[in-house]
DNA sequence: TGGTTATATTTCCGATAGGATATATATCTC
DNA sequence: GAGATATATATCCTATCGGAAATATAACCA
């Protein structure tokens, strides 16, 4: 939920990676297991730990628990950003003029 | 210089609070060691840590040694965010075209 | 019901993290 | 050169982390 609490999450090779696997969609724990040549348990730990953080969410498929991404703690990260982003982009004050014309402008 | 380690730098209240604070300006060490209720080497320690990750830059003007934010890391935190930003962002292909337009868009 | 597969939980281990205190180093001032 | 101030480094302590192996639980299938 906080932000300390997304980059610990992110803060580690394995999490790092299983997170951008399930960018390109859901996955369980045999296959993510397997893609990372890591033991069954040391995955639900990651798993675990990524879960508390609110990077992903658990669903049942029968005999089996697919984990998929949530945004909203990403997005968190980003909005984070918005404090630094002036010291790299230039052109964000243009930037900023587009986006406050919302979604009338063509 | 690698994302997991500007995470793991990250990943620790009294750092992101550091790395907040030199968003508004250098500071020094007395300085970050009382707005933060630490001791002076908990805080070098700190420090040596956003260094290593390349997050700040340390300077010397005679006694003291400010140290300043270093953009680049966290703008590579905001480029390793494009790949999830679809997730949540739903203006990002007009934003996209705005960008591809470059500085001749008014 | 019994076996098989998928996943979770427990236990143990070595390594690292974050803090305090004590001490070393460097720079300024007189 | 002798304090005094700013910062770095060393040492020690406790807590947590990431992994493996062993075991428990749960769902599927015959």
């Amino acid at each position: 939920m906080s932000l300390v609490q997304t980059f610990a999450a992110l803060a580690d090779p394995t999490r790092l990676a299983l997170v951008s696997q399930l960018a390109g969609g859901p996955a369980n724990v045999s296959e993510l297991s397997e893609a990372h040549s890591l033991s069954q348990p040391a995955i639900s730990k990651h798993l675990k730990v990524l879960e508390k953080a609110g990077l992903i969410e658990t669903t049942v498929q029968g005999q089996t628990r697919p984990r998929k991404l949530v945004a909203n703690n990403l997005q968190q990260v980003d909005l984070w950003l918005n404090a630094f982003r002036s010291l790299w982009d230039a052109r964000l004050d243009r930037l900023g003029d587009f986006l406050d014309d919302g979604e009338d402008l063509q």
